[in-house]
DNA sequence: TAGTTATATAACCAAATGGTTAAGTGAGGG
DNA sequence: CCCTCACTTAACCATTTGGTTATATAACTA
């Protein structure tokens, strides 16, 4: 399990999760992710790092190519986290409710 | 609809996401915030601010006390954007599996 | 009115971030 | 054996970030 701070940290940065998209869509190698962006190659490849510490991005090296895709793991466990704290906010929604029609049936 | 670069920026720092655990759970005041962190007063001020300009963080102000709040809707967009990514790679996800597939056949 | 309380703002600082250019590494191709 | 190609690493720089202390503001309270 990665850690949260990494993976929301990485996708702070509006380049890298544009990164992030292109990839979901199929993987891409180094240049091409390079070729799409107004940006040095050393750049992307900074940024590539942030992804792949994150646990976002994999990558797959052969020869002198390195080809990247996301990893869908790590993604699901930022859906995780929010989903969890959706669970706890519509609980007090709820309770909310209940407090309402308590009400109601006072009157 | 709140632009994602301030939400996730918002969601980066681990204090905010703890902030957003707490305020999921119920809506507190400045005051109960801060005293819950190691931190001073005005470094929360600056996370609440940070969190409220994204669009994460509601704030109800009742004479001298701030209530705060999550705004569901903004943590939905989060939701949203990752769903919509998942919606391409598991596309590619079937395709490769189409893929495999039809290799299978010509064995 | 004077004092306290809740919060914000200002000014400042160290560290992290996101970019650059230049140089290094190592796989393929003539 | 060179040369090129794909990519990384190093060194550097400006800006942003996350914290601090000190001060301001504005609402209650005695």
């Amino acid at each position: 399990m990665s850690d949260l701070d990494a993976v929301f940290g990485a996708l702070a940065d509006p380049t890298r999760r544009r990164i992030v998209e292109r990839l979901a869509r199929k993987p891409l190698t180094v240049g091409e992710i390079a070729a799409e962006f107004p940006l040095t190659q050393p750049a992307i490849s900074k940024h590539l790092r942030v992804l792949e510490t994150s646990g976002l991005l994999e990558r797959r090296i052969e020869g002198r190519v390195h080809y990247c895709s996301i990893s869908p793991q790590t993604m699901q466990e930022v859906l995780n986290w929010i989903e969890g704290q959706r669970k706890y906010w519509t609980g007090a929604l709820d309770r909310l409710e209940v407090l309402l029609q308590k009400n109601e049936r006072k009157k």
